[in-house]
RNA sequence: GGGGUCGUAGUUCAGCCCGGUUAGAACGCCGGCCUGUCACGUCGGAAGUCGUGGGUUCAAAUCCCAUCGGCCCCGCCA
């Protein structure tokens, strides 16, 4: 058919309603609508059709009788071609109700139909009943966003970016952005680079954060900052992990941690009333960074169930099991964990955790099940004297039938493989309430940790961190021991964001950047426009960043960040439906002095 | 970089273990009939590079090897 016979860039007429949102009180008017055709049921005479957009599905009724022209056009329709109709809302007899649909009361009598475009046969259907695979979601993402799913996640997504734009502009906060293209960096994850055409050999990269930004936006006399920024890091993924994020980000001058931790507690106490009606508690609880891995194994703990780790290097003190021995003379420690008898896992079960532990942490998991206080059963039972079964028993108020988990070593080894030994006894035993929120702060991180690979010094948040005052003269003598003024804020398990108060002296900042092995020199040629611009009187700053894919996620109830953003990757990072990314002309490679090697 | 898992009509899946009919089903699609359906019904029809490449075999969707792609995880990443 002819282009011009086809092509209706303009609508017939204007759309008066939503499909979706018409209901009963609506009977009687005459109304104009467009939709996607989500059903057909021709019965030779009548036509049935139900019409979808964003708001919903309305049934509309095509009678030869009204209209011949239109009943005529209605036969020819097929999933998913857009149209327009116009018609008269009327109620549907008693019988003829469909308590499934919201507007099930009433239906659209049309008297008018335009094609606006007809449609291929879609590749799935447009409902959420049918499990497609997620390559041909993907592929037709277009398609996939009109599902309910991906339309109600999106809107939830919208509806946290404007309680969050509201809440800090309420405070005083100025939206500033910054820039996508900017300075590669050594520390953190991998970049993303562009090249410069106009500076050949050179590059751009794609933020990781607006860290330094932001830093800058205070000694710019900003004084309250926040965006809503896109970061780009160029790692693995993984369904919590996109290689383009968002991030709310926030910076003020002069904070307390507990300014920023006020400010946050408000967001989410707005975000949670805005978006989900839902009143938090606040303040949420504070966990020091040692009492966090000290109880939970994790730096993140997901403190909805209990089953918490209990220490039992003194109840092990004298022990004569070899293992613990060793492991105790080296100034190690022994932690302990309690599956209540109510959990029950086979031998087969146990021994593949323990398999599994030993591979992914290279230590040791014993367990053992307890008959009475005294009297244990398992591979290690019979190696275990009685005064350490009694302490044990006793720190983990042990009960006949329980199983007790056992690791012995390094302080900063075993607590996390003990924390996932936990997570894993959790997901697996505890069924946890749908709506239970366990906001909390961890404080009072280390500055630095030891690197394994590097053999040397790293940040345990970013170089920036200042470290607490009280800490400052054991900087050098003894930098593990130094304390940040840093705080992460975690929901479930799940850390949606972490902050701090920054070194704004460019001293103290040119010390740590020593301290993690970075000479002045290369220092001043990384971040020598921080190091200077610290030097104009940068006042005293602070801020904190917050995951708003994460939070999306965690409000839409799914565990894939692909649910929360309209258009995201797979695994190996590529866009299914344009293909990203993609080859290129070779004069473009050429204009930019890059060359393909392999 | 490593481990696991999946890949068969447009879609979802069966068949694969134990090699041997013309590779099936449902939904969808195409055509006919049907005035109250809403998973409409009904009659008929079309539809397949069994992800790809190689090997074993008289014979491969099926067994073996490699490879590509989706997903989950470790490493990596706040």
């Amino acid at each position: 058919m002819a282009i011009e016979r086809t092509f209706h860039p303009l609508p017939p007429w204007q759309r008066t309603d939503y499909c979706g949102a018409l209901r009963k009180d609506d009977a009687g008017r005459q109304v104009a609508l467009w939709g996607w055709v989500d059903g057909r049921r021709d019965h030779g005479r009548l036509v049935f059709i139900d019409l979808r957009d964003r708001e919903g599905i309305i049934q509309v009724v095509f009678n030869p009788e009204r209209s011949a022209p239109a009943h005529d056009v209605a036969r020819s329709l097929r999933a998913e071609y857009y149209v327009a109709i116009k018609g008269e809302v009327v109620m549907r007899a008693p019988t003829t109700v469909n308590a499934a649909l919201a507007t099930g009361e009433i239906e659209v009598m049309a008297h008018a139909l335009e094609v606006l475009n007809p449609s291929a046969p879609p590749p799935f259907r447009i409902t959420e009943e049918e499990q497609v695979t997620e390559e041909l979601r993907l592929r037709y993402r277009y398609l996939d966003l009109r599902k309910p799913l991906l339309q109600r996640n999106l809107r939830l997504r919208h509806a946290i970016m404007r309680a969050t734009r509201a809440h800090f502009d309420e405070h005083g906060f100025v939206e500033v952005e910054t820039p996508i293209l900017w300075r590669p960096t050594p520390e953190g994850a991998r970049d993303y680079l562009v090249p410069s055409r106009v500076s050949p050999g050179h590059f751009y990269a794609l933020p990781q954060s607006p860290q330094l930004l932001k830093q800058i936006l205070m000694i710019g006399g900003f004084d309250r900052y926040y965006q809503i920024a896109k970061c780009f890091r160029d790692e693995d993924l993984r369904a919590n992990r996109q290689p383009e994020f968002s991030q709310i980000d926030v910076e003020m001058t002069c904070p307390r941690p507990e300014d920023i931790i006020a400010i946050i507690e408000g967001l989410f106490t707005r975000i949670y009333r805005d978006v989900l009606g839902v009143a938090l508690d606040v303040p949420f609880p504070r966990l020091t960074y040692e009492e966090a891995m000290e109880r939970f194994g994790s730096d993140k703990p997901d403190a909805r169930f209990g089953m918490e780790l209990r220490n039992l290097t003194a109840a092990f003190a004298e022990t004569e099991l070899n293992v613990i021995r060793r492991s105790l003379a080296e100034r190690g420690a022994v932690y302990g964990l309690r599956l209540p008898s109510e959990f029950q896992l086979t031998r087969r079960e146990l021994d593949e955790m323990v398999a599994q532990i030993r591979s992914r942490f290279d230590l040791g998991l014993s367990w053992a099940k307890v008959a009475t206080e005294d009297e244990w059963q398992g591979p290690i039972a019979k190696h275990l004297g009685q005064t350490e079964k009694s302490r044990a028993a006793r720190v983990l108020e042990l009960a006949p039938g329980d199983t007790v988990f056992l690791m012995a070593g390094a302080r900063n080894k075993v607590r996390p493989a003990m924390g996932d030994v936990r997570l894993q006894l959790g997901a697996r035993f505890v069924s946890l309430p749908p709506g239970l929120l366990r906001f909390m702060w961890v404080v009072n991180f280390p500055l630095f940790e030891r690197s394994e690979q590097e053999g040397r010094l790293t940040s345990v948040n970013h170089p920036f961190t200042a470290p607490c005052p009280e800490d400052l003269e054991a900087l050098e003598r003894d930098p593990l021991s130094v304390h940040a003024l840093a705080y992460d804020v975690v929901l479930n398990g799940e850390e949606l964001g972490g902050g701090s108060i920054r070194i704004h002296n460019s001293e103290l900042q040119l010390k740590v950047f020593e301290l993690l092995g970075l000479s002045r020199d290369e220092a001043m040629d990384k971040f020598g426009f921080l190091i200077e611009a610290l030097s104009y009187g940068a006042p005293p700053h602070g801020g904190i960043a917050l995951g708003l894919d994460r939070i999306a996620m965690l409000i839409c109830g799914t565990d894939s960040l692909r649910d929360v953003m309209a258009f995201p990757k797979t695994q190996r990072a590529v866009d299914l439906m344009s293909g990203a990314p993609a080859e290129v002309d070779p004069a473009q490679l050429e204009e930019l002095c890059v060359k393909i090697l392999s």
